[in-house]
DNA sequence: GATATAATTGTAAGCGGTTACTATTTTATA
DNA sequence: TATAAAATAGTAACCGCTTACAATTATATC
């Protein structure tokens, strides 16, 4: 830190105290217009700009908002976090980002760290979320607006319904006349938590059984939201013995594994198995063919669970504590 | 800002002066086994944890970096990023993000706010870096270091050598055959500042004029980075009365667009015109065909230069200020 | 036991702001 | 013109921590 004019350098050059010099800063009203400007003048010269970290200490606000995320390089994420920073932007918040690679012990760190740095608020996007996790934040007594991830605490967050959303793509497939479809989910934990797999699980077997269809254990397999993961997943449901006619895979990323595995084993998608992604990524509009997915409003969920979070902050009345963001149906050409 | 415990208190309740309070938790020596073991007790139960802040404050130093890049959303960006803050949280940084959209005012702005919280240095991320930036962040003498931007003023960097890398790319299409080769670049800036698309095509005309081979000036078009902007860079191109063989796209998006932009003109990819792009995103080896590409060190790049930042804020030695990452072409199914 | 030395601990002045409270100056009112 | 009210300015305590310096205590040396 390089040293810079201090109030008392700018209080002492415009010849008034360091109270003026706050007021000018903090636009307050009872301040003469003379003093006003000599403040400025002064300021000016000497390139003096207040310091937002003694203003924090005094004021017990630093004007910062934490957020914990899985990892930005994933891009369902990096358009969550832009979401977040441009509401916060707007309201004069900064963010202070936190990679924490769902791993509980990385969560707690930076939960502690933000607490230690006086952050105002933290935005929680992981894919869990813990009783463990829970009482921390408790004790912490951190305002938290959970992103991403539903919860029976009372605790703010802003969701999509995966089941519903589940459910929906389910209907699509069934409704272009597909029988024997296959899931590629992620990480169940063992059905204990509630994680965004099981949710959209729930969703598929309503689709399937209100449909009166089977549903086929082998179609069905784990994987890890990565491009490979659902290349594998997909290879050992294209070798089994049911054959599948349409695979519905819990991202556009797993999506995009899968159809390559299809190619792979000498069928075409979507002429002999279709497919259907979750995210509506970017990516899933270039690729060929066109992904069909359940979009997720992603900028939206940063963006309304920033400003909730702002509210809780600034003390106002928020209108509803359990957001539920609309998904859609994006249909293209993987899918027929 | 909840009240919690703070220094006073502990020393109190330890019966100790907060010098000592302070001195146990930096791990001074000199603080008997007794005096800390009450400190350590005394904070435990009062849930005690030192501010950052008022540390900060105290010691004129945050251990915070400011990171302005253009857009998180962009994957490359969030590649970088995931980079810098691994290195980072090794290091016990924190970084505050800003999205700056390469908006000169932007910039700009958070610039001075970065330096009003006293963060220990910035790096910096943009399409350009100009004499007026450079000059400000000379003025605010905050520690800087240029990731992605090489430059002629003393500012440390981390880049690739772009020239040399669409050099080695057109290289390979030439290899390949092709004669015909088109481009789609981003923003020239009036080839006044250097940006990443003139360094490219300088490496581009090279190679081709090395070859002997026609640059046609129909085949060159500008776009914006986006897979819109390259499907409608590459659209133009093919209309033309001069039929190329293959485009270098100079980013992995425009690639995809410009792949699908063939598709619809009724052309196949690569079997009427390849195409080669730039980056090596995660996406590129998801699609089809796979992305043959220029791979940068995205990871590497926000790394390094978050390392070379840090030593230079602790005032060590860096052996070289201007680091030139190796780029990588990476041979996939859209070249032939 | 006296004295020198080393190990601990405490005191208090910062770091750069904000703000309650008080003091002073202006302006309005009678 | 005297007085009340409003506007403006200043004083100093405080936010929670670090640290130079001084003070105290324990240990070693003669």
């Amino acid at each position: 830190m390089v040293c810079m004019a201090n109030i008392d350098d700018v209080a002492k050059l415009a010849n008034v105290s360091t109270a003026t010099v706050s007021r000018v800063f903090n636009n307050s009203p009872y301040v003469s217009e003379k003093a006003r400007e000599s403040v400025l003048k002064a300021a000016k010269e000497l390139g003096y700009e207040p310091s937002i970290l003694a203003r924090s200490l005094a004021m017990k606000k630093t004007n910062t908002i934490g957020l914990i995320v899985p990892d930005i390089s994933n891009p369902y994420y990096s358009e969550v976090v832009r979401g977040i920073e441009d509401v916060c932007n707007i309201y004069k918040y900064n963010i202070i980002l936190c990679n924490a690679d769902n791993s509980r012990d990385k969560e707690i760190q930076y939960i502690d760290m933000l607490k230690s740095r006086w952050v105002d608020g933290i935005i929680f996007h992981s894919d869990y979320f813990s009783d463990e996790i829970y009482n921390i934040f408790k004790d912490r007594k951190i305002p938290l607006v959970l992103a991403g991830r539903a919860t029976n605490y009372d605790v703010p967050y802003v969701v999509i319904d995966n089941k519903k959303a589940a459910y929906d793509a389910t209907k699509y497939l069934i409704s272009q006349g597909h029988k024997k479809i296959g899931v590629i989910h992620g990480d169940l934990n063992g059905m204990k938590e509630t994680v965004d797999s099981v949710d959209r699980l729930y969703g598929f077997l309503d689709a399937m059984k209100e449909a009166g269809l089977k549903v086929y254990d082998e179609l069905i397999k784990e994987s890890n939201f990565k491009a490979k993961g659902g290349y594998i997943a997909a290879k050992e449901i294209l070798k089994g013995s049911v054959k599948p006619d349409a695979i519905f895979a819990f991202s556009d990323v797993m999506a995009m594994g899968a159809i390559n595995a299809i190619y792979d084993a000498g069928l075409r998608c979507p002429e002999d198995v279709s497919i259907i992604g979750f995210d509506n990524l970017d990516l899933a509009e270039v690729t060929r063919p066109a992904l069909t997915t359940v979009a997720q409003p992603m900028y939206d969920i940063g963006a309304v669970a920033a400003r909730m979070l702002i509210k809780i902050i600034d003390n106002k009345k928020i209108s509803e504590k359990r957001v539920i963001l609309k998904h859609r149906l994006i249909i293209r050409q993987s899918c027929i």
